[in-house]
DNA sequence: TCCTTTTGTTAGCTAAGCTAACTAATGTCC
DNA sequence: GGACATTAGTTAGCTTAGCTAACAAAAGGA
């Protein structure tokens, strides 16, 4: 332990950086496997989650939350609504836009693959004492406060 | 923080799953962007960290460290060795198989990718405190940990 | 030797990413 | 009101990444 006191500070801020980076990447690898179960793949996936979790909005916007250009979630909506988890509704102000809401059926699905993610992750959290439960907790804070300032 | 002593040992263990999945999901978006500099899609980069970080593999145990089919992995691996990231090996004791490995080239760029990652990362971890900094440390090792039980 | 198993490839499909070029609706400026 | 520019979405056509099925070649074992 005494080495850390050796790091500078911005040293150590790449240190934990590094290591979250890492471990986010081999949590989120590990927990994938779980979606196979619901049929889509991971682009679908998310796309839905930010219309069921954030609420409707036009096909630039949901491209533009998924980081990705416009022709490429028009393709990944017409998916969607043939799989009726997504539908379109005319926006009478501007009808150049189209409205993009998650059907019941898109929010079952997607809620049901996300509880197997959590309860898969949770699962293996069984072992950890309550003090470490807590510290997974801060840790999770702190990024999400992190994340908004990006 | 009084709610907190109502909910069941099981319960908070979902509600930490779910909050770290989330920021982990937000957090690789977020840092994503920064991947488009190196030319290469995640697949790619995602496998040849394997090879670098881990070593030399045969393409099946390299598809099976990227969950990914076997017929999969040999069309990425043409790719990568077209642009010289990659290249194979016989394995003189069984002729079947085939052993990849990086190049210099393909180190030397995954490396690069890998630190402005970092980077960009660690950029808004500045305005940290110590302490949060400490439990972020503590909370990537205990995932880390948990992890390895997977 | 002959059969089985293992390793990797090929063929052919779908999904997901891109840019370029298009249509339709809206906004602006005279 | 008409001409032009801007914005939203789609279409076309390409690449990459995923899959299964079917195959070839090497190794192993009866």
């Amino acid at each position: 332990m005494a080495r850390k006191s050796t790091l500078s500070f911005s040293a150590r801020q790449r240190v934990v950086a590094d290591r979250l980076h890492s471990v986010a990447i081999h949590l989120l690898r590990r927990l994938r496997v779980k979606d196979t179960a619901s049929g889509m793949g991971p682009a679908r996936l998310s796309a839905l989650s930010v219309l069921v979790f954030g609420g409707p909005l036009s096909l630039k916007d949901l491209a533009a939350a998924e980081q990705v250009q416009p022709p490429t979630m028009s393709r990944m909506v017409h998916g969607l609504e043939r799989d009726a988890l997504v539908r379109r509704e005319v926006v009478r102000e501007d009808r150049r836009k189209i409205r993009l809401r998650a059907t019941p059926k898109g929010i079952r699905i997607l809620q049901q693959g996300r509880r197997r993610r959590i309860a898969y992750f949770a699962e293996h959290l069984r072992n950890l004492k309550g003090e470490e439960l807590a510290s997974l907790e801060k840790a999770a804070d702190i990024i999400h406060r992190v994340l908004q300032q990006f």
